[in-house]
DNA sequence: TCAATAGTGTCTGTTAGACATTATGGA
DNA sequence: TCCATAATGTCTAACAGACACTATTGA
């Protein structure tokens, strides 16, 4: 045991500059992409994530919808703080403490204002290096949680195949997954139930289409799985 | 698509205030605790969790750690950001954004300070609204990380029993397991390893110490599980 | 008919949980 | 000796993954 300090806590709060960085999130081609604005010339980088701060009385994830409403002209469908961060690194309006949030757009949904781009997460131009870190814990959090939040769900249309939905969870894991194991566990999941209608896309035999309809579920009480110790 | 916005986006810092709360959990007798400080009596509440604004320079666990050296006289193992709220819920400082942090502290690691004691999470007093989300969302966040993070190891002294360990997981999860599909499951994830010390307590065969020392793992790469979806 | 995609049935190796048994100490 | 706890072996049901097969559309 260490000795006792001295100071006693005097608690205070303390004015700081804070800014809500999002990371808008949506499947493209093959690839999860973020969006992205043009930085003023006078930045160090031409890109930067939309960042504000949040106004009086404005919660951080109203925030975040807000600034992704202006670049995207669409209110993302889910949040996911993914840290808080006041490390010291560089941040485009310098504010000491930045709120990163995870936001979760389907494809197709919006359209990116003349500033804006989509970026793979695996090619992005340079940023701030605060505003890296946030991408990067994004990009780990999402993989993390994908399968204990709905967030698949999250980057699809309200209606879609179990193609679809195998494919955003293979874009978010990185890895290709078992159509039957992965059919075979949705259907003991209880959280999609199908759709009286079919989708053609091309050749090949139409798609039942699936909503998201979680039921109550079972006490399935899984063991132990000592997974994912990935630090 | 909803209309396009007409204002665009001019993001620049607000300043605001600050705290960093902090939930020292620490499994007690058969509960996981929570360390409360005694509040002035000027307070509406008599207790609260312990808290400060981090100072120039400092980061959250930083301040976190400090804090908690503070009213427990020892650093903790382990922080995990639990969410930060600015949802306008009273702050014993008025703070308009909380950081909460649980800060994992292993069972006979320091002392409280006298205006300290520790509660089960389960029969806290009265604190004060923000407090209160923070305590229930980091009582959320260690038991759904359980499995993906070294929080267990982090409430236990650096070598335990396996008995500890399964006490620890029990304390976190909220209900039995089985002790052979335990050991199994730790045997096959290569996160502890032997040591040659035993550990007698009253009667029964002395357990065998074990320490955390987490090994490579080979690409275990399970299945999609769709599991807690519990929102 | 072929190509392409959707969806399902079967087999097999792995694993979680139940149960039983042995091991080793203290009272 | 008895009791309590540690640790492990065996059995079984459930399940993940591989494979093969059928189904249904467009070209």
């Amino acid at each position: 045991m260490r000795d006792r300090p001295v100071v006693l806590l005097k608690p205070a709060v303390r004015r700081t500059t804070l800014a809500v960085d999002v990371v808008v999130l949506s499947p493209r081609v093959d690839a999860l992409a973020v969006l992205l604005v043009r930085a003023p010339s006078s930045a160090r980088e031409r890109w930067s994530l939309p960042w504000d701060a949040p106004q009086v009385g404005e919660g951080l994830e109203d925030a975040a919808a807000r600034i992704t409403r202006v670049v995207l002209g669409a209110a993302p469908a889910f949040f996911e703080q993914v840290g808080t961060l006041s490390d010291g690194r560089r941040h485009p309006g310098d504010a000491e403490v930045s709120v990163g949030i995870a936001a979760l757009s389907p494809a197709g949904v919006g359209q990116p204002i003349m500033d804006a781009e989509w970026f793979p997460l695996a090619s992005l131009p340079a940023i701030a290096p605060r505003h890296r870190t946030i991408v990067d814990h994004a990009a780990a959090v999402v993989r993390q949680r994908v399968d204990q939040s709905p967030l698949a769900f999250r980057l699809l249309p309200p209606a879609f195949t179990l193609s679809d939905l195998q494919g955003v969870y293979e874009l978010l894991l990185g890895r290709r997954l078992h159509k039957a194991s992965f059919r075979r566990a949705l259907q003991a999941s209880y959280l999609v139930e199908p759709m009286d209608e079919w989708h053609s896309e091309g050749r090949g035999r139409p798609a039942q289409l699936f909503r998201y309809a979680p039921k109550k579920r079972r006490g399935v009480r899984r063991g132990v799985r000592f997974d994912l110790f990935t630090d």
